[in-house]
DNA sequence: CCTTGTCGTTGACAAGGATCAAAATTTTTG
DNA sequence: CAAAAATTTTGATCCTTGTCAACGACAAGG
């Protein structure tokens, strides 16, 4: 059982209490990110005329009316690469739609073991649940944008307009499936099943926003794969090579490519 | 890796076939119960004046005008102990509030493994996912009872009452969240921490229902707490056993009794 | 350009939990 | 109440995956 040193994750908690994270407090996050990367966060207006995601996220229900009223309370705010959006424990201010990047969703021990509970893509609802507190750390894995809106206003508002609560009841269950299957991959696969599961589930991801293809993007490293999976990097990138060598996928620069589709979709079926 | 024999699993699967599920239709199921079982369900009309789990299920939320409305719609339905309420795969005529008994809710691999995803208690509310079939199987571990609604109709009222529709949102947002803890449970968690997460768990939902006590009923058996944990029934086993022998808990005839609930909650630790 | 850190890969070895087998115990049923 | 079936427990052994260590590739930054 590989655990993080106790004395690094205090620190790192230490470190994260004196710099507010960047979804809950807009203000403070906007120098404690400023200061650390390429690219501040930025905030303006929603235009959702132009919103690539409008046919994915929970919009997509609205009528003129109820799209209406959720473009007047929010606005987009802009993440780089490695931010955190917002941490588990804190209070949760916002909700919103990630509308371009991926985030990954994690809950961490206190022990430091790390289970990745998903990840977000374009087009996915953040703060599906309306807790008060988050129950995990989101952080981007690549530039990310997200349509935010505060969680007190959204709450008020889905009980003003039915349409949006019942398109955000859909998004929870549609999660709440995901998340039973993926409780069956964790309990009852093996390394290899795991990691072909994964990649499929990839695959029909990027089909949603993209369509179908062979080529899969993987913009998160070995190490939240294998924290997803509930394995090692070791093991997951032994998996991987195994299945490079057999000739069932090739590794590429950014992410992976499927050559032997049937055969993942073999060992990952359900 | 162990797995039924596929023979067994397909013998299964074409008994299943033939005897139509109880919750699927009751006309069917009556006669497949009541020849395999002491108690044959029983249909009724509503009674929500003297139901148990008013408090704790998602009726507590409502008005008496939604209250009445509801009561209209549903029934109540009773199954014998061993008896599938309702089957992974079939169609979702019904959901329902589980009002007493309890359920082991479960998903089937092809090759037999199995992967219980959650054990329903009292208060309950089965079919959350509002889907058109059902996504995993519910067997009755005890003699239970279900308050039952049509699906359709159901899901009709809930868009003409919001505050039900809103009760709904938190329950699947509730299990949405109880499903990530299990995640990290599934992927992160070493045996014995897995038993000890699962008795904490389970004197929880006790708690809820019944005031906290240190008498935990377990109405399922080894091989479920090891489908649900991702462990083997030996496993299961041999570390009740050690728990015992260390005086964290005592094994008694229907579940067990915690001693140490200080030590368990430790390993249980979040 | 060199240093530093991160990430991915590979090898040797260890261990936690699985598997196989069988006995003990409890529950169900005729 | 006895027989049969299901469940639980225990022991011996195996193997998949984790752990530890090291190296190479690559990017970021001084």
């Amino acid at each position: 059982m590989r655990r993080l040193q106790r004395e690094f994750v205090l620190e790192s908690l230490a470190e994260k209490t004196m710099t507010d994270t960047v979804f809950g407090r807009m203000e403070a996050s906007v120098r404690s990110l400023s200061c650390a990367s390429q690219k501040p966060p930025q905030g303006g207006a929603l235009d959702c005329a132009d919103c690539d995601v409008r046919g994915q996220s929970i919009c997509q229900a609205l009528d003129p009316d109820e799209f209406e009223a959720l473009e007047k309370i929010g606005r987009t705010v802009s993440f780089p690469s490695k931010a955190t959006v917002f941490e588990q424990g804190r209070d949760a201010v916002h909700v919103g739609n990630l509308t371009s990047g991926a985030l990954r969703l994690s809950k961490l021990l206190p022990d430091g073991r790390r289970q990745v509970v998903g990840f977000a893509m374009p087009g996915d609802f953040l703060g599906l649940a309306l807790a008060k507190t988050h129950m995990f750390t989101a952080d981007a894995l690549t530039p990310a944008k997200i349509c935010q809106f505060s969680r007190v206003g959204f709450s008020e508002l889905i009980d003003e307009k039915p349409r949006l609560m019942r398109a955000l009841l859909e998004a929870a269950s549609h999660e709440l499936t995901l998340a039973q299957d993926q409780m069956v991959v964790l309990g009852r696969r093996t390394a290899e099943e795991k990691i072909a599961a994964f990649l499929i589930g990839m695959r029909n991801r990027y089909a949603r926003i993209h369509g179908a293809s062979v080529h899969v993007p993987l913009p998160m490293t070995r190490l939240d794969i294998g924290d997803y999976l509930g394995l090692t990097v070791e093991t997951v990138s032994r998996m991987m090579t195994r299945m490079a060598r057999e000739k069932t996928i090739v590794i590429v620069p950014d992410g992976v490519r499927l050559l032997d589709v049937a055969r993942l979709e073999r060992l990952a079926e359900v």
